[in-house]
Parts: C-alpha cells; structure tokens; sequence
DNA sequence: TTGCTCCTCACGTCACGTGAGGTGGC
DNA sequence: TTGCTCCTCACGTCACGTGAGGTGGC
C-alpha cells in the first residue's frame, strides 16, 4: 500500500511515517518503479505497536530497546504511571489556583493564595499608584511567602480614604496635611506592625528590595511621609 | 543586582533571563562598565509576574498582550482551565490503561481493552508462532475495534493442545496429521464463527490484511490447512 | 493535457539546555 | 596570579508541521 493508505490506516500523517524512517523506527519499504513506497501489512503491525506505546507516553527514542524485550516494557510502565500521576497532580493544582483566581477576581499575576483578600483598587486610584500597589503585592508576596502574606493582609489595613490621601500627595501638598496624615497613618499603621512581630520578619534583602520599589514608583513626597513614618515607629520601639 | 542573583530571586536561570531579553518579554537593564547586567527590582517584579503567569500555563507568546489587559487575561483563564482539564483527562485514561495491562500481564503494545482476556503464549510455543499471534492481536484489536474485538475473544476458542498442533506444522508433517488437525480445528472453530454473524464483519479490506499477515509469517503447510478450513466453512453455509 | 499524489530537502516550532571560547573583578 | 563569574554566539532538544519545488500515474 501507499505512504497515505498506510497512514490512515493507522491514524497518523505521511510526515510522521517519514519521520519513523528517518529515526530508524520503521524500516524502509521497497519502491515501485515510480520512487513509489509499497508498504504491507508488516509495516502497518510495526507502526500500530509503535502508536499505541507513545500513547502511552513512551518516547520515540527508547521504543527500540522496549519493542522487543517484555520486561524493560514492564519496569517502563512504572515509570510513566508516575511520570502520568506527577503531572496530574501539577494540573489540577493549577486548575486551583486558576478557580482560587477567578473567585476572587485577583489578577492572574498575583499569586491565588490572596484570594483570601480583595485586592481590587479603590475607584478613582490614580493609574500609576494601582499600578504600584499591585507591583508591591507581587513583590512582598514572593517574599513573604504565602502564610506570612496571608496573615500580613488579613489583618487591619489602612482605610480607602487615608490611602486616597497619600496617593494624591504631591510637591503642591501644604505641610500641614502631610503632617496631619502621617499621624493618621500612624495611627493605623501601629497595629498592623504590632502583629508582625509574630512573623518570620522580612530580611534584610527583602525589606531594601521594597524599599527599591518604594523609591521607583513613589513621589518625593510620599517617600518623606514614608520615613517620616518609619522614624515615629522607631521611636515606638525605645 | 547581577543575573545570577535576579535569576536566583525568581527561582529561574540565568539562560532563561537571556531568552526573556532574546524575545523582548524582559528589558535589558543597563550594564556595569564590565559589561556586567545590572538588574535593578522593577526587573525582579517583571519576571515575577511572567513566572507567575506562566505557571499557569499561558505561553510567553501571549504574555505581553495579556499582562497588560485584565479582560483578556480573564478571557485566557477559561481557555487555560479547560486546556488543563483536556489534558488531566488524556492523563488518567492513560493511567488506566497503564493499570488495565498490568493487572492482565498483557504486553504493553496491545490495546488495554484486551484485559479482559488473557494471552499469555502457551510455554513451549515456537518463537516466531508467538509473534506470529501477537502480531495478529495487534492487527485485528486494531481493525475490528474493541467491542467487536472483545466479543470475539471472550467466548469460545481453540484449545491450547490444538493450537500447539497447528504451530508445529511443517514440510514433514505426514498427510493423515494436517486432515485429523483440520476436522478437529474445524470443531472447535464453528461456533466461534456462529457467533460473528451476530456482529459487524470485517471489511474486505480488514481481511485482505489479515490475509497477508498469515501468508508472511506462516508455513506453507499451515496455510494450506487454513485454506482448507475456509473451504469447509463456505461448505457449511450452503 | 490537467489534476492529484507522490517524492525530497530543509527550515520552523517551543522554551529554554548546554557547551565553546573569551573576558573582567576579587 | 588563580579561581570564579560574567559575557556572547550558536547548536541541540522533541516529534513532527509546513511549505518549496519537482515528478509520475490516471
């Protein structure tokens, strides 16, 4: 029969019997007078046995030394049950976490763990602080991890209005808000760093990594606020 | 901070930074007056956010259009899941029929369906008989399908005595052997034949197949016995 | 003569892995 | 000066897919 009879008889394309041939799968049929391959039946039971061991996941490569030699085939079938059971396992953890994101609406670069939290931006958020805060959640997520996270932002948080506050500071800001809202920061932000002490507390190269971000993304202004923060905390501490 | 310690960040290495920066998914950061890169954090956040995406199994093709958009990244994760749940599926079919051949001991390139029956070759069977009969296994499962298939081998069949005879037929097997073999050959067949009325037969190509596979792999004698047996059959139905 | 099928290269796919060969910083 | 790390090509992986360009049989 012909490269096309052959490969429809056993389900596959002409480019694959090639293929075979190249790798030295299946032997070579003879040629009709017109450069013609003629295969027969002996072919087609190769190429059947070949077909249902990679459906079984048994690479191309190895199927030489299996083809013929039971009980290499056995040991094989362990391997790829295991090999099928470990990616069935990867699947349907990522079939979780997709369901976790969708839930939640979380984006799908944040990690679905904080699904637990709304993470969606006040309305009004200007462009480029939604954008910060949901760099800054990636970043100290990956850091934390996901337990450290979960309980960081279970917790307490600053109220959407204070945040709208520090979001629109800028060089025009009068003094006395920026002073006014430091306090009210503090205020809020006092509890939240009372139940960190509990934690596995950030590294060093984590928290100046943050920092990092802090300094790319934030207004002079904000950053001065921030340390402003950072000290009264300190002094807290004393 | 240096390749080494960004790609150690992200849990990626280093080669796949390049190719990041190869396809344009990753900025080049500047470089030291070495030539050295110098990644800064708003690097580690980008490469967070592409590892985190494609653990979900988005491809880096896509990545750019869909970190950007929040509608299409949604759009993607629908598209993801029922990907993942295909392949969870293709998976555990496979686990089955892994499981399926194991318990039977049937050889790994036979359909799993054959389970239900075992065969196992008589010991003592001739080397080439014994690939001779898993080679027809594979042939018919194949073209009759596994309902047809299974009907046929689960009922009646030539006894293992028998069997041996045929398989040792040869050039020096006196004539009064091959016709005693072939009445008690035709005893034992008919039924089997009774009950294939009842099911789809074979097309004409099928049993051309079959045809050749016997003219291949059998001896002269044998095929002459079964050429006998057809005749004997056709003798029935008129 | 016109399609249709067959043929042989040979590059492309996907996300990097893996050397080869050379240079800068401690 | 010796490792160690960084750098740039550039081919390899895996199982074929996909044209490009040419020829034989009905």
């Amino acid at each position: 029969m012909l490269s096309s009879e052959l490969a429809a008889l056993a389900g596959v394309t002409v480019r694959t019997l090639r293929h075979y041939h190249q790798i030295g799968l299946l032997p070579e049929p003879p040629r009709s007078s017109g450069g013609y391959r003629r295969y027969d039946v002996g072919h087609l039971v190769r190429l059947l046995r070949i077909t249902r061991m990679t459906s079984l996941g048994v690479q191309l490569s190895v199927l030489p030394s299996v083809l013929d030699d039971p009980e290499a085939a056995e040991e094989l079938l362990d391997e790829l049950d295991h090999q099928a059971a470990e990616e069935i396992e990867r699947l349907t953890r990522r079939r979780a976490d997709i369901a976790a994101l969708r839930r939640s609406g979380t984006p799908p670069d944040l990690p679905p763990e904080l699904s637990v939290w709304r993470p969606a931006p006040e309305a009004g958020t200007p462009t480029n602080m939604a954008r910060h805060e949901h760099e800054q959640l990636v970043l100290a997520a990956h850091l934390l991890g996901p337990a450290a996270f979960g309980a960081l932002f279970g917790g307490p948080s600053v109220p959407a209005n204070v945040t709208a506050r520090f979001y629109s500071l800028d060089a025009d800001t009068p003094d006395d808000e920026v002073s006014s809202l430091v306090n009210e920061l503090l205020a809020h932000v006092r509890p939240v760093v009372a139940g960190l002490t509990e934690l596995p507390p950030l590294d060093a190269r984590g928290s100046a990594l943050l920092d990092q971000l802090n300094a790319q993304n934030l207004h002079p202004v904000q950053q001065r606020v921030l340390r402003q923060l950072q000290h009264r905390l300190e002094q807290d501490d004393s």
